[in-house]
Formats: structure tokens, C-alpha cells, sequence
DNA sequence: AGCATATCTTGCCACTGCCAAGATGACGGA
DNA sequence: TCCGTCATCTTGGCAGTGGCAAGATATGCT
């Protein structure tokens, strides 16, 4: 037997962090935030079982950590998207479908630690991104405030329900297209 | 020391399936359904460790009959609204904030076994009752399967936001009031 | 009364999260 | 170049958990 050498990488991993992450979204993919499992995350990124504990201290820490860039990649999108309020809204329905992992860590409190600094920061620039593409409403409201939380619930109920698996087969196999005919309910 | 045969009652239980059923949810909406723990649920209940399992089989066994129980309590709950979408919708916010622990696992399929009979009928009778509520839209639209979408949606995800505690503190203290504002957004 | 069955208990194993202690490698200063 | 310091990772251990098997106890039916 030749020692594994080339596979192993022995020790220093490279970046065991982003490793870790990565195999976090898979394995949610897989059997949701319920079932995951440090150790489990510590064999697909080949390491020891306590690895993981120095990189983000604890469960919580990982799955704050995993928040935090859903966040943040939330607010890219939505920045992507630009002013058009159906356009962001899409956007929010594609990324909850492309990131399930993260959205569904994103918007679990009992999963994370809410008042983790790097969080609350990937948090608030999402929420301004979120606030920039309702702002430029077709026909400007009388409570834009009111307005605002209408088109963030019909997109977030409208992405949790698909991502649940809840809405019927009648809906069609696009997310994307059925959020936007039901997000133009909004303007009529 | 007197046998404690008044506290203990000793063996049969009573009803040891509602008890863990109660003592789910109050587990839940104490730490999420991620924490939940048998063994926890058996201890609060007053039995032994093993105890639950010949009631519900396993862990998704109990947390599947929760999710039945909870869409018996919505269909209840949305019969009693009648027929005007508007107090539906107030009915669904209302039952997702007072049943929060029913209600998350209801529409978080990795933890209970979705094909499970009792839970398919549960479900359907829940479907129905909504879908009458939204039937009866006050202007009939040329797309009513896209306004019974959007209004569920609306409430779904207002619910969900309310429930994560992602919502501004400016939206105020009263999640019916608030969402009666930000249903009727639908109708201008 | 007696037996079948439902209900609950005890004991066990594999797995998990977390902690403590130690081993290994990387990096910069003399 | 060598050495010390520090971040990174490993090994080992403990308590808690889910699930299984086997046994104990109560209930109800005949």
C-alpha cells in the first residue's frame, strides 16, 4: 500500500472552513437543518471529528455562520435585481429556491444566534437591499410602510410554501414564473 | 414514606399519547422542533425513556401525528372564519401565532413522514377549508387559482416572518391587526 | 379465574455535541 | 538556518439521545 498522500492533505486542510460550509449545504440538502451533524460534516470534509469546534466553536456557531453568507447572498441578489419590485421579488423567490440550505437557516431563530455581530450585519444590508426594491412601487401607495410588508410576505409565504413541498402540482414546475404571475396580483 | 400511588399512577397512564403530544409542543415553543428530545418528552410526562415509542414508533412518528393534529386545528380554525377571505386570512395568522410549535412542523416536511394517511386527510380537509375561504374573493378575477396563490401566500408568509421575529419592530405588537393591513393590500 | 394483549420498564448499543489535552504544521524573527 | 510561537487539527473521554430487544405489569375479554 502506498500512503495516501496525495488524497489525505494531511493536517492543514487548505480552507476547512469554506470545506465545511459547503458540506453544511449539501447534507441540509439532503435531510434538512434537523439532521445535521458535526461529525458527519467533519468525515465528507475528511477531517477529525473535532475539527469543526475550532472554526466555529460550536453547532450554533456554524449554522449562524451559514445565515450570515445566506444573507449576504441574498443581498447580492437583490441588489442584481435593481429597483423593479416584480424583478426583486423573483430574485428573493430564486434565491430561496437556489439556496434552500440557507434560506431555511436564515429564517429558523432557533438554529442560530441572532445577535451574532457578522450576522446582524449580512442581516441589515439585506433588509436595505429588500427596502430599495419596494421603494420604487409601480403606483406610489399611501402607506408605503403596508406596501412593503405585503410584497415581502407574498414573496417569503410564496418561497416557503414551494421550498415545503405544499403548493399542488397546478402551480407547474417553474418557481420563478408562478411567482411572478402571483407577485403581479400586487399592482392588478 | 406513604407509596406514591396518588402522583405516580403508577404504569398505564391515562392518556400517555396526549400528554407527550402536549408536552411536544410545549418542548417546541420552548427551543424549536430541531431541540426536541423523547427522552425529554418522556421525562415531563412522568414515564420511562422507551415509553413514547410505543405510541408514535419514533421521533418522526410523534412529530408527524403533530402536524396531523395541527392541520385538524387549521381547518377548524378556517371553518369557523366562513367564507370572507379577508377573516380567513386573519384565522391562518391567528392559528400559525397561537399554535406556533403545530405550525412549524406542519410545513417542515423533514420532520414528519408526509405520506402518512391520518396526516394526507388532515391536510386535504385543511386545503379544502382554505380554498373555500379564498373562493369567495370579493371581485371575482379572470385567475382565481393565481388570487387563491397570492392570498395564501400573503398570509403564509406574513405568518412565517412573524414567527422568525423577522419583522420590524414598527409593524407593531398585534400580528392579527397587522396582518388584517397587509391582506387588503390584495383587494386596494 | 385465566389468558391474550396493550402498555410501560430496564438495559443495551451506536451516535452525537462538547470539552480537555496533546500532536502537528506554518510563519516570522534572531 | 534555526527556533519559538501560534493556529490548526487529532485523540480520547463524558453525558445525552434515538432506537431496539426483552421483560414486567396492568387491562379486558371469555
Amino acid at each position: 500500500m502506498l500512503p495516501t498522500v496525495t488524497t489525505t492533505r494531511a493536517y492543514h486542510h487548505g480552507d476547512l472552513r469554506r470545506a465545511l460550509l459547503d458540506a453544511a449545504v449539501q447534507a441540509i440538502g439532503e435531510a434538512g437543518p434537523a439532521a445535521l451533524s458535526l461529525r458527519d460534516l467533519a468525515r465528507r470534509a475528511g477531517v477529525s471529528h473535532a475539527a469543526p469546534a475550532h472554526h466555529f466553536g460550536d453547532k450554533t456557531g456554524l449554522l449562524t455562520a451559514l445565515a450570515a453568507e445566506g444573507f449576504a447572498l441574498l443581498a447580492d441578489e437583490l441588489d442584481r435585481a435593481g429597483d423593479d419590485l416584480l424583478e426583486a421579488g423573483v430574485a428573493y423567490v430564486r434565491f430561496a429556491v437556489a439556496h434552500r440550505a440557507h434560506f431555511e437557516v436564515m429564517f429558523s431563530p432557533d438554529l442560530h444566534r441572532v445577535d451574532d455581530p457578522a450576522l446582524v450585519a449580512a442581516r441589515t444590508r439585506a433588509g436595505a437591499a429588500l427596502r430599495g426594491g419596494v421603494a420604487t412601487v409601480a403606483t406610489p401607495s399611501a402607506e408605503p410602510e403596508r406596501d412593503a410588508l405585503a410584497a415581502w410576505s407574498i414573496v417569503h409565504g410564496f418561497a416557503t410554501l414551494w421550498l415545503a413541498g405544499a403548493l399542488p402540482a397546478s402551480v407547474g414546475p417553474d418557481p420563478e414564473a408562478a411567482a411572478r404571475s402571483v407577485i403581479r396580483r400586487l399592482f392588478w
